[in-house]
DNA sequence: TCAGTTTTCGTGTACGTCCACAAAAGTAGG
DNA sequence: CCTACTTTTGTGGACGTACACGAAAACTGA
């Protein structure tokens, strides 16, 4: 609790006004350098900080967020981002922030196109970005660091940008933690199939192959010789897709457990339930309303999750920050926790996920 | 973005003075009748809100919270805790808002009366509570309660107790999350035990008896006639624990699965390695030092963790508020989730938890 | 050196609320 | 109806920062 220090203490001790430092403070320019650095000085010494509250009652400027994510469907993950991020925004409410939504279909290159071209004309103080397509989105922020508006980025990092903060999580470690729980899961003579998505060239497929990296790394490195067998399962043919997981396990009968490195476990899940196939363990990603009923029937094991939630909340808060604060803190990342659910601690993070 | 609205617009709505609405807001009393209801009446019409900002500029009352907690040792449960609480003051560092600490021996309910007796003469504005003694704990909220000072739970819930908020983790839903990771750990043939405390009478056993009914209840819904057999340990004998321990498993060759209902699993992990013994799964609780350790080095498959950072976090912020908005939120019950940690997520949640 | 120009700097007001103090209204007793 | 007292109400200054505006200083070129 040291006292606070304020802007007329440091003017007093650089010998200036406290309009010289509340200029240095705001880089308004305008400042001989003997001032600057003279105020600088005592910043560092005093280690000087906004007093955020009255800071925001004077504010004039008002801020505009956009937010350019896929589509958010209420119970999905991209859902689950926005409810974080409307959260976030709730918590500013005593301070005028405007918010502007440029979702695109993730599926569909040129929707992000027309998304992300509509952004600039929107005038944001800052963007929020939901990644899919990679030169797209290396387009767009390349233009927003030309015209310094901070960004950040939600899930997805993507190479040779300079996002203010990134909040992503390790697709990694979720392929291992996959591969331990299976291998805990299930008996050592047990084979083991994996699912990916065929679709690719989006980030999700992206997130999915990091997954599969990690999982294979994981029976790579215990060397108890289990069996991975890879499939792919169809995610715009249903009908397919189910004749394709039955087809997959008349071929492979010792299979004991399957991870499902997308959303679609529940898929796999019903598959095998109306075909009356039980015993093999079932583990797939993402707290959506299809995977939480197969968590409930016990159809799917567990599920992992990566905090979507906290995700928008923690990027949204920190972008603010980035405003409020003038602040340049580039491409500060951080790793959100991958959360292990089964149907015993599922109603407690329900309530955290959605609403 | 709805507009602000003011106190002087409430005060010309009802026409009164802006001197009279801010009486009536902080119930400071000496208010007519007459022009209560008029306010109060405008105050709900239009939804007022404080704005937080401009009231934490001009509030010239400091506030004082105290925190009374089991001693907090870094890493150890309680200063995970801590280190929430004073994660969450350095957010509203902009305010002043003191914080004295009365810790006292979870186990000595002497060092509990002494603590909760210094209390009052500290003059809180709120008080935080993790509750170990209840009859100690029922007569400080209920002096607390006279004295209409707002108080917080943290980790348990006494009963006949009127906190503000409360933040604690189900117990019951923790046994059976231990459960079924057993279950699953394990082949249908082999023997599950059950490690709880010796001791008795504190909070910290009331929560390993909520884990052990929420336990034998996962086995008893399953009905997979799985053999379950109890011990205790000793937490304060090394030595005897670990002779404990030896002679249980010699007794009942048949375990594949141990749960620790307590910390204290790394003691059960390194006297099962020290003695060679592999195959067994153990689970244990909370992410302390020890536990990490073994997470890390295989001995132990799974800690299931409750969030300590989290509930001291959140508790700090919701008495804050409390005070801020002289809220009468009595009762909100918060049940934080609960985590499944393994050697691949460790590394995500220690950032979390400790730091 | 001086007028004109640009850069740098200081001053003053506004923000919405809290709260102290003074003013006004009400009450009671004579 | 007046005084003494209590209750109720209005007014104005303070909080620390943002920012506009105008003053002062520094620089320019002749």
């Amino acid at each position: 609790m040291a006292k606070q220090v304020k802007i007329k203490d440091i003017a007093k001790m650089a010998g200036v006004s406290p309009g010289t430092v509340d200029r240095i403070l705001h880089n308004r320019g305008n400042v001989s350098q003997a001032s600057r650095t003279a105020v600088e000085r005592a910043l560092a010494e005093t280690g000087y900080r906004y007093n955020i509250h009255t800071s925001a009652v004077s504010l004039k400027k008002s801020y505009k967020i956009v937010i350019a994510i896929p589509t958010a469907v209420k119970g999905e993950y991209w859902g689950s981002v926005l409810s974080g991020i409307e959260h976030a925004l709730e918590e500013y409410s005593d301070i005028t922030i405007k918010c502007e939504y440029a979702f695109y279909n993730q599926f569909d290159i040129f929707s992000c196109r027309n998304s992300f071209d509509s952004i600039l004309d929107m005038e944001p103080s800052a963007v929020i970005i939901g990644a899919t397509f990679v030169s797209e989105t290396i387009l767009l922020c390349s233009r927003l660091d030309s015209l310094g508006i901070p960004y950040a980025f939600i899930d997805s990092v993507i190479e040779g940008t300079s996002p203010a903060v990134t909040y992503s999580s390790d697709q990694n470690a979720c392929g291992r933690i996959v591969g331990r729980l299976l291998d805990l899961f299930t008996g050592k003579d047990a084979g083991i199939a994996v699912f990916g998505s065929r679709r690719i060239g989006n980030e999700r497929a992206n997130n999915s192959m990091g997954r599969m990296s990690g999982m294979l790394q994981y029976f790579g490195s215990i060397g108890n010789g289990r069996e991975i067998r890879e499939s792919k399962i169809s995610v715009a043919d249903p009908e397919e897709s189910e004749k394709d997981i039955i087809r997959f396990l008349d071929s492979n009968p010792d299979v004991g457990g399957i991870a499902v490195l997308n959303s679609r476990g529940y898929i796999v899940a019903d598959t095998l339930a109306s075909h009356g196939i039980t015993g093999i363990r079932i583990i797939s990603f993402d707290l959506t309303v299809n995977n939480m009923r197969c968590i409930q029937n016990g159809t799917i094991s567990a599920i992992i999750c990566q905090r979507p939630e906290l995700q928008g909340f923690h990027a949204v808060k920190a972008i603010i920050r980035t405003l409020l604060y003038n602040l340049k803190e580039k491409n500060e990342h951080h790793i959100m926790p991958t959360d292990i659910i089964i149907k015993e601690n599922l109603p407690q993070y329900r309530e955290i996920y959605n609403e």
